[in-house]
DNA sequence: ACCAGTACCGACTAATTGGTAAGTGTAAGA
DNA sequence: TCTTACACTTACCAATTAGTCGGTACTGGT
């Protein structure tokens, strides 16, 4: 065994996911190629070595691919593959679910943070 | 700010869905009800410590309930409330292309493992 | 009497993950 | 010349997350 073994297919997208941010990355780059600079400032909050970090995982693991323009100051720019595009439109609906229920997510999370307030 | 505004309804989900193991919690949940040492044997891997703290916040969350039944060798089961099931729901398609992609993605994860063996 | 099993708690430790800050080399703009 | 920006790297530290082990209160089987 090698742990490379899924119960649930549920575990493979887990393990390709894996990673505060790549959910977020595949999102935006489901509208089309972007540059590091770009998605730096698209994913709020993200630091760059996360980013990169991520971003490079996702090339190796066959999700992005990155294009290097080869051009002094570097002009890099990162696309999904095709295997990435059938993950990344299977966010769509989670997108769609937690649009939706923004409110209710809200307040869940913020009785976490400050803990019984109410009557 | 408050770190609960939400730039993508996918960070919703995210919020409530973070945690190793509680994608699979409620994908067995969805299943009907179970109790504590069933979700124990069939959360592979997962430590009697991590699925009860995931259980307690899934419950504080209201995506699930805790029901006892009071008897003097505790029997106590988890269901997923209304709010859950829909949460629930969005996890059949990814389980579905996890399980189409199976074979793929073992092979992306052991390449992760073994760096570089190949000719 | 003793051990196993139920659901759960708490202390302590280990591993993973995320973040900060600095530096690289080049070139365009002020 | 001095600063900014590009994409990226490295070293180091902080935070989160996970895991191990032992204990609780009770009962049923042997």
């Amino acid at each position: 065994m090698s742990g490379t073994d899924f119960q649930c297919g549920l575990e493979a997208v887990l393990a390709l996911l894996g990673g505060k941010w790549k959910p977020l990355i595949l999102y935006h780059l489901a509208g089309g190629a972007k540059r590091t600079g770009q998605l730096r400032r698209l994913v709020t909050n993200v630091s760059e070595k996360m980013l990169i970090q991520h971003l490079k995982e996702l090339v190796e693991d066959g999700i992005i691919c990155r294009i290097d323009y080869q051009t002094v100051p570097p002009h890099v720019e990162y696309e999904l593959t095709d295997f990435g595009q059938s993950l990344a439109q299977l966010l769509a609906p989670l997108c769609a679910w937690g649009t939706q229920h923004t409110a209710e997510v809200a307040s869940i999370v913020q009785r976490r943070d400050h803990p019984a307030e109410v009557a």
